[in-house]
DNA sequence: CGCAACCCATGAATCGTTACACACGGTCAC
DNA sequence: GTGACCGTGTGTAACGATTCATGGGTTGCG
């Protein structure tokens, strides 16, 4: 079972030191001897010990990245631009959900720490502050992803919610929308907060508009459908003409409620709908949704990026803070009334 | 930066066993010593370092759990099915993406392999069959999920998808479909080879049905829309009047096309459709479409029940294998034309 | 021929943790 | 009084890999 660089090295008759150097500086060691000692590997199916190299080293090659929501295909893809990072820099990335949960988000970060990751990519919770500030203090490098922070001291990587959110009342707005209501939350949520403020923004500057904020536990497809139910009466009671929701899988959520069950109101005759980051499924939804783009293979890459810089830097400096502006995406769902 | 069991120890003023022991069976040491010990953790910030103590231990905690797509929801409520039942036996599932490719699946299994996991949950490509027989060899437990193995070796679990390619085709049948297509690939993946095949027995039970094979290069939204636009000028010429999808995205990504350009076809009047997995995405389609429910969360767990089972399992022994019976869920897309 | 320079290879020390054999003081039974 | 035993605690040897000072052998050159 335990083959390890000792057996390796016996039967090739050489030294452990050697096998470590074929391993890692083939160049310094003679190709015979190179030869000898892979065949001597081959033979015996030998397989590096990460754990050991990692005492060693004192750390490991792992990326951690942790998402709000794996299920959340917006998520995933910027798992994939990071992977693809990461890849290029030697380095591996695991992915872990908190599921929008300080707690489980915290249990998440612990747990890399002793690991001793790389680095942590984070898309952080509420309470992530502390977390956070541990494990710099620990010497392992965070970059926050998804969110501008107020912390210059922290890396961070995001797309200006607050335009997103302004961009996406305006254009309901402009399609003569005057009474609208924000699907979203919990508002701890950054992006959630962020989206809301930019659609009061535009608010604030028309006349007669307004926005009522109807909360969501979380920022799912379900949570959608469950508010939806009470969309449909508003709509019904001629109280909204327009739904701006804070993400897409809200949005195909609250769709849904409204297209089913016995009174289904009409998309974008009764009411428009505007959603966030234009997943896959945004366009191919009943009514095709409009919806606020977002770079998110982008995101994943400039984290590692980031990241990767942020290994180098010096104490106390001030990080990185890049910012993505996002790109709306009209759709049949907010024809003009 | 290293603060270690040795420092700990210092500044408690016990021996670094002692220490070790406070973190593993506090209850072999006098209360007064747990209490200074771990004020001395807490005051110096002490983590357990994860790499030393898997090297001591032989083996990690952690469950390595290998997809075709994250970005896939059936995919990814398997993984929380998993981790949930992995986190009850104090495991950690970390996630990896093969994107159905052998050499991605195989890199990754040989990283697994380097970080001794604890166990291996795969959702295997066509050639896993090598790198499974190695991981097996070097003594990690393999189950494999999503796949009815020829391998009574291998422990299993997986949903009967030829059970579930045939309830599809039954029900479009019934409908009055006769020319079916078949949208799927590659065939080397055995969810699509048994979902064809399931689909073909029930053809081949009716006199003057059949089934045209339209082969994908992935299992994908993007990939349904390229085949769909393909489906679309088949339905238009008359040459079919019922699509069965492998999966959900490419059903989705199919409808997608057919439903936009110059000439729409109508779902279901000019043709039906099903996909597989019944994701929520399915039901929130254009046209809500029908599709084969599988017990996800249930594949997730059961995986991991399996593979605790395997590590007691003595060799050369038979393994279980589970399979769950699929369920069809009726939707507008295939009401009878 | 002698010395330096160079190439290869060696083997011990090290990383942080845990397991284990052992020590120590005290109590209890016989 | 002897020995067994208990409750606590200690010290050290692993675990597997890498690093690095060290050394032996060869080569080149004066």
């Amino acid at each position: 079972m335990a083959v390890s660089v000792r057996e390796v090295a016996q039967r090739a008759g050489v030294s452990v030191g050697t096998v470590s150097n074929v391993l890692n500086r083939p160049d310094q060691v003679k190709a015979t001897t190179v030869e000898r000692v892979r065949e001597a590997i081959a033979e015996l199916g030998y397989v590096p010990n990460a754990a050991a190299r990692q005492l060693r080293a004192g750390q490991s090659t792992t990326l951690a990245l942790v998402v709000l929501d794996v299920s959340n295909p917006f998520f995933t893809d910027v798992a994939r631009g990071a992977e693809a990072r990461a890849e290029e820099a030697g380095l591996t990335v695991t992915l872990a959900n908190s599921d929008e949960s300080g707690a489980r988000e915290r249990k998440h970060l612990e747990q890399f720490e002793t690991q001793r990751v790389a680095g942590v990519l984070l898309v952080p919770t509420a309470d992530a502050g502390d977390s956070v500030a541990r494990l710099r203090e620990h010497g392992i490098p965070v970059v926050l992803v998804d969110r501008s922070t107020a912390d210059a001291s922290v890396a961070s990587v995001a797309v200006d919610d607050v335009a997103g959110g302004r961009m996406a009342a305006e254009h309901l707005l402009e399609g003569g929308r005057r009474r609208l209501a924000f699907v979203g939350g919990p508002h701890s949520i950054h992006q959630v907060a962020d989206r809301y403020a930019g659609a009061d923004l535009a608010i604030a500057k028309v006349d007669g508009s307004s926005m009522v904020r109807l909360d969501t536990e979380a920022l799912t497809l379900e949570e959608g459908m469950r508010v939806g139910a009470q969309v449909r009466d508003m709509v019904a009671a001629g109280e909204i003409d327009a739904v701006f929701a804070a993400n897409d899988l809200l949005a195909i959520g609250v769709q849904q409620a409204l297209l089913s069950g016995p009174h289904p109101v009409s998309i974008p005759g009764d009411v428009a709908l505007v959603g966030y980051d234009d997943i896959s499924f945004a366009a191919a939804a009943v009514v095709p949704i409009t919806s606020v783009r977002q770079p998110r293979r982008a995101i994943g890459t400039t984290a590692v990026e980031l990241l990767l810089a942020e290994r180098e830097a010096v104490e106390g400096a001030t990080r990185d803070h890049v910012v993505f502006q996002p790109e709306l995406v009209a759709r049949a769902s907010t024809q003009p009334s």
